[in-house]
DNA sequence: CGATTTTATCGTACAACGTACGAGTCAGTT
DNA sequence: AACTGACTCGTACGTTGTACGATAAAATCG
């Protein structure tokens, strides 16, 4: 996906295989990158991609802004990092078989759409942001599952797409009716009076009240039943 | 959807009625919102969101920077209206006829998504941003097209959900991939690094080659299918 | 052990950006 | 001639990300 192609690396030696943490162990290292991610997370969540700030996030965590550049290289690796952090996957209890295919894929999507609702940023970040492993760890698992499911390899591609296409999509338009949460009233008046001009919408109170879950699971099981089927 | 409330409005007296305008007429006006718009999206569309600065625009118009401000209270105002204007819908040769209800909303659809990858920045943005008129217009017709093919009252708000989330999954998940053109090789070589370790994603190629156009057809369709006859 | 390198932190400074403020110009009206 | 409103723009400020060393502490080595 998209981004800002290969991204930078930060300056601090690369851990290619985990086993040791160089300087840790005894002495409390203050800063590490895990430390950093979380806390840059809490700040997305608390006030958005524009609350993140390298200079606040410093002082939140008791360091000089410029330490942070030791263990990430500019800020758009910060928040690929984060990113990713909140699309960690730990897996269904996956049983294997076969026929749990569907509840297993509902499984890991609706985790998925529920890690972005709970971290809304995420959602209207992705699509400018490249493909972390942690998704591509989902499509991966997507791709097996589905193949287990039936799905003829010609047909695979298309599939997943489908799949993630409409998962991507029914989130962030949710998720950006909720990040106008700021104030609720004024965007609710807002929708009101714009929809003053669009007599069918208004009936219907397309933009106000929706059974979001509800109409996201409904496409689902209609997007799986048809792709098995077919 | 999403955005900072009601946003605010530039100093120019608000034209509510579209009658006369005030300085124009004779003289040449130099600058105009509609010039200023459209220029914006011209370097939206050369460069992306990065390359639309102030003091860039206002060069490229051959006027001084805060000259802009007369006619827009900001850039984030700017950004919106250079969103609504690439969502401009001149209509299908509609006829009206309820038989043609689909080829009518595939139109409007397919031209909807045309749209978004004409000008690749709109996609990733529409998610952070309030839901302007053109869009809103969309959703009316579209609202229409279906009430007309037979969707019940009760499922029309599920329905045009639906459609949207469909589409600007689809869409913004296809111009991503557009997006990181600036080094097509380099973004080519990292998914193919990355993938290495999917190894159901690297044999299916997921990341490589698709056939977009296609799978976007092809879940329009279903869609389309499944909604009416529920 | 002392010398040298690596790991990590941070103060200062700068360039780029959005935009507040207010001074300016020009046309039309009274 | 005085005034008003539409429009333009130069200067300047505050906020950002981050380049560039200057540190110090720990690890390594002779």
């Amino acid at each position: 996906m998209a981004g800002k192609g290969s991204g930078a690396q930060s300056k601090r030696p690369q851990q290619t295989d985990m086993s040791i943490q160089p300087a840790a162990e005894r002495g409390e290292p203050s800063l590490s990158l895990e430390r950093i991610v979380a806390t840059a997370v809490e700040l997305l969540d608390a006030e958005g991609i524009g609350g993140l700030k390298m200079r606040r996030l410093a002082d939140r965590l008791g360091a000089g802004a410029m330490s942070l550049y030791w263990h990430v290289a500019n800020k758009e690796e910060l928040v690929d990092l984060a990113l990713n952090a909140v699309f960690e996957y730990r897996g269904s209890s996956a049983t294997g078989k076969a026929e749990d295919w569907r509840q297993e894929a509902i499984h890991m999507l609706e985790d998925w759409r529920a890690s972005m609702l709970r971290h809304p940023w995420s959602a209207s970040l992705l699509p400018q942001r490249a493909l972390g492993a942690n998704i591509l760890g989902r499509l991966e698992l997507l791709s097996k599952t589905l193949a287990r499911a039936g799905v003829a390899d010609a047909d695979l591609n298309a599939a997943i797409w489908s799949l993630w296409n409409y998962v991507i999509g029914a989130t962030i338009t949710r998720a950006s009716f909720d990040l106008s949460e700021e104030d609720r009233t004024a965007g609710h008046q807002r929708l009101t009076r714009l929809s003053e001009h669009y007599p069918t919408i208004e009936r219907s109170r397309l933009l106000l009240d929706n059974d979001w879950d509800g109409v996201f699971r409904k496409g689902l099981d209609f997007l799986l039943d048809g792709l098995v089927q077919k």
